[in-house]
DNA sequence: AAAAGTAAAGGACATTTGTCCCACCAGTAG
DNA sequence: CTACTGGTGGGACAAATGTCCTTTACTTTT
């Protein structure tokens, strides 16, 4: 549930040496802070090293919609770059982060000149449509209770690493549903 | 609501000179013909060039969950190709139709050696992310009402091409939810 | 045209989820 | 200490959606 890609991480830690710090640059990112805002330009990619974040869409009316957890080797904005679009999505941190940031012009070039790197790029947009697709599958074609359990199950100490406010976000659901459910699972002794 | 991707098809059209028939296969298919089965190998990629076909799951309860229909220029197979994986997903013929077909080896080749084509697949794949976001962003945040309202409006002709039971599947509900629906929406003049 | 078979529409009720609101508790400013 | 604040949990009811089954409409057959 809070995606990571060691794969890739480790290919850019172990490379790191070839890439300059100028151009590959290590920032902290406070909790709280956004990596990117929904609607705007974005002119760098971040791959995650440290830390989680959230990645989610804000509606009209007010309610956000959280896509996916960001963890370790997670990649934020290659999908604006790629389409040379403003952001359709925001990044938060949720916890005090480390990312690797690379400009615009670095990752087009690391892009088109190291095959690697544009393997590793493609893989994890591969990767990216597969979750939300079978993410959504069943949650669209399951109840409330079951996506929860089968969420713990793969998770046990969900309710320890996301606020419940996230939670509800995620399943695009609300407070009073997420509360009755765990009532409910609590009841039953499935947690 | 039906994707395209005319750029990528223009592309490969003009290009077809370029890439042997041998290597770029033109293929019919008819309609209900399933061009990739679930949990199965591929070892194909499949551009369409007409015709519209489903891309969906099937779940173990039986439902199946369309995640997007493809028109022409629409990829099919280079997701379980990047991943090496089995195919998660199935997609099925909804019309008569034709598609350039790239083997398992050309595909890679294309892709490592020429890169517009690289480019193209790399956008495509962020175009399916962005779509998949939003759109279930809103089904999930919305009522059935809002969202059928919503396509009604992008897409008038919707009941025409897309079958009622398809349009269930998309959707993740009921017939006898779209059909409630589908009446309110008459009495209040909205169709 | 009548009968039989099949798919689509919808009524009645059940379940799930949302809305509104209140009670409770911890922290903290006055 | 008191009063205010923000967050959390949950009761009561409303709305949305699902389940089950009947009715309607439309083919096909005879």
């Amino acid at each position: 549930m809070i995606r990571t890609n060691t794969a890739f991480l480790d290919f850019i830690l172990a490379n790191q040496d070839r890439y300059p710090k100028s151009l590959v640059q290590e920032l902290s990112i406070e909790k709280g802070h956004k990596l990117i805002r929904q609607r705007s330009l974005v002119n760098a990619v971040s791959i995650i090293n440290e830390g989680i974040a959230k990645c989610y869409l804000y509606q009209d009316d007010g309610t956000d919609f959280i896509l996916e957890f960001f963890g370790p080797g997670e990649v934020v904005g290659e999908i604006e770059m790629l389409n040379n679009e403003f952001s359709f999505a925001a990044v938060e941190a949720l916890t005090p982060m480390t990312v690797l940031r690379l400009t615009r012009d670095r990752f087009i070039e690391l892009l088109t000149k190291d095959p690697v790197f544009n393997n590793h790029v493609l893989k994890l947009l591969a990767g990216k449509v597969k979750y939300k697709a079978t993410r959504f599958s069943f949650t669209q074609t399951h109840t409330l209770e079951q996506t929860l359990t089968k969420m713990l199950e793969d998770m046990p100490d969900l309710l320890e690493v996301i606020s419940k406010k996230d939670l509800v976000s995620y399943l695009g659901i609300t407070k009073r549903s997420l509360n009755r459910t765990l009532k409910n699972l609590k009841e039953q002794g499935h947690i």
